[in-house]
DNA sequence: TCAATTATGCTCATTTTGAGTATAAATAAG
DNA sequence: CTTATTTATACTCAAAATGAGCATAATTGA
């Protein structure tokens, strides 16, 4: 069963690597001569060279991108036919397996990193429901529902009617962007037919990599809210403030700083380092993440949460 | 970059598939006339024949299992050396990818179903906190603890000191276990030292196939709590008693009658038919799955938990 | 008819959460 | 050197969610 009819096929590892950069939620992007369309970075897992894909991925980001890592998370094994594989090769099957990766902002120097919500637009409530919602993607989605399953969907991933928006469905709602054929990405896959997008929504990548973002995204939001991955994208000793910053990048939506600190401050994840920091007003308080190995108590997460209704203010 | 270094590489799937069925959770094994130790249901993944792997794993696993899955998802891809692949191929590359599978209890008849916490014993506390954790494991677990770092870990995975039992953390638990010797596939895995194990823990299973079944678990009942998957492993017809009864089948835990009632009927997951059912007390009602194809709220999901103060009543 | 059994309804204290108001400690401007 | 501005932090309060339990209803089996 197993030997029979197997078929010889290469293994691809994409990586999302994602740093938070003044202000700025970035992934480092790679250029391609051939195409204007950016990439992830990726290399091939050699089997004979590495004992694991994650031993594998550290060691080629830190030669080729001149990056360490903190977290390491496998997304997805991605094999799909036709829509991911288009342009790598000919006669050979290529598999290619996502991860998302977590850098701090410091240590990642060089290179070309751009800033994730200009791939995803439409992510970014940090100051409001963007307007793009309501004046291109709904309205051009509304016409193209094809059923009533897609109805649904489409109510669900973009929180229509009494649905919520929720910030986890990033790929969820690309995956629908894609099938109305509002991406580039779906035009350039299905040559031919709907050659001209009226207006393509966010930058478009190579291949499937934007899917790959995506899941990254939804993957690290959803995370965010049951474990301290949060830390990772952070340097070793930060203000809340920046605490806050940053979460609110990753989950791209405006939080309540008093509870915010409250939350962040019951978690037990925080050791003060007794210093403060120096910038505009009132000095802050300094904190240092308080490591998991001598962590006595329970690796609980910081839960967050948009609002009880709909307020956008701080 | 990407042509070059490619090593060529088989891929199966195997494929943790689990039903709950006469208040046991099941899952489905295999067994190998070579070694007494059973394994998960695999198949090769041929890209020629399959657009997506998750179409080939459901084919193969109707044609050569008999079941109709309900939710399918991908955990992992597997490509260690040593541990995973150990005794499949030897000059080529096997990298097996992992996958969950949930199949309703009624369906699924014939073939071998195991119970899965014969596998392991030590994540079953429907009943209390099992004997064996503070008689065997523990101890043993201590007179192991290599660093300082093993002990974090532990404390952490076991619930030790103030912290809780968190029934999420079913692989990290079996990695220890794995890493301490405790378990059959260890001494199997590094033969030579250490070949006759004291007591081994649980059922062993061929490769890494209960690693792959302790991701499964981990899995699925961290998506419980904000996904309606347990409704995969239900009949389309049932009595909140038989829910609550999955639940804890899933999650290893008791919970409370009415506040597993108020909790699932607030999350509007259910549909009643306006039948009851008839048993021994007084006649149930009988809900339906209200599917998300014209589900009016938002996928909440249920959030499960094993109380206060550890109390073990029902 | 009563005991046992299961389902369901309801209460109540505690905790968590959302949303503020109030106050403190700095810098920049006049 | 006093005041406005800015940011941090403390504290309050109402609403909602959660853990635990008591009370009652509707069956079957003795």
């Amino acid at each position: 069963m197993s030997d029979s009819g197997h078929t010889e096929i290469l293994i691809d590892i994409s990586t999302a690597i994602l740093r938070a950069q003044d202000g700025v939620l970035q992934f480092r992007a790679l250029e391609d001569d051939k195409s204007q369309a950016k990439r992830l970075p990726f290399g091939p897992f050699m089997p004979d060279r590495h004992r694991t894909m994650e031993i594998s991925l550290r060691q080629w980001v830190r030669e080729q991108v001149g990056v360490d890592l903190a977290h390491v998370e496998q997304l997805y094994t991605f094999a799909d036919q036709g829509r991911h594989i288009s342009g790598t090769s000919e006669d050979r099957h290529v598999v290619s397996v996502g991860y998302l990766a977590l850098a701090r902002g410091e240590d990642a120097a060089g290179g070309t990193w751009d800033n994730f919500y200009h791939y995803f637009p439409w992510e970014d409530w940090r100051h409001g429901r963007p307007d793009l919602l309501d004046e291109i993607i709904l309205p051009a989605l509304d016409k193209w529902l094809v059923d009533n399953q897609a109805a649904a969907r489409v109510r669900l991933a973009f929180g229509q009617d009494d649905a919520e928006w929720d910030e986890e469905f990033v790929l969820e709602r690309y995956e629908l962007l894609y099938e109305a054929g509002l991406v580039a990405e779906a035009a350039r896959d299905r040559r031919g037919e709907n050659d001209a997008l009226e207006q393509s929504l966010g930058a478009p990548m190579q291949l499937d990599h934007r899917r790959i973002l995506a899941t990254a995204m939804g993957r690290l939001r959803g995370k965010l809210k049951y474990r301290p991955v949060i830390f990772d994208l952070m340097p070793d000793i930060f203000t809340l403030r920046a605490l806050q910053e940053t979460t609110e990048l990753v989950i791209g939506t405006p939080l309540h700083k008093q509870n915010f600190r409250r939350l962040v401050e019951k978690s037990g994840f925080l050791e003060a380092t007794g210093e403060t920091s120096r910038a505009r007003g009132r000095p802050a308080e300094l904190f240092r993440f308080r490591h998991g190995n001598r962590a006595d108590r329970p690796l609980a997460g910081l839960r967050v949460s948009g609002g009880r209704k709909g307020t956008r203010r701080r």
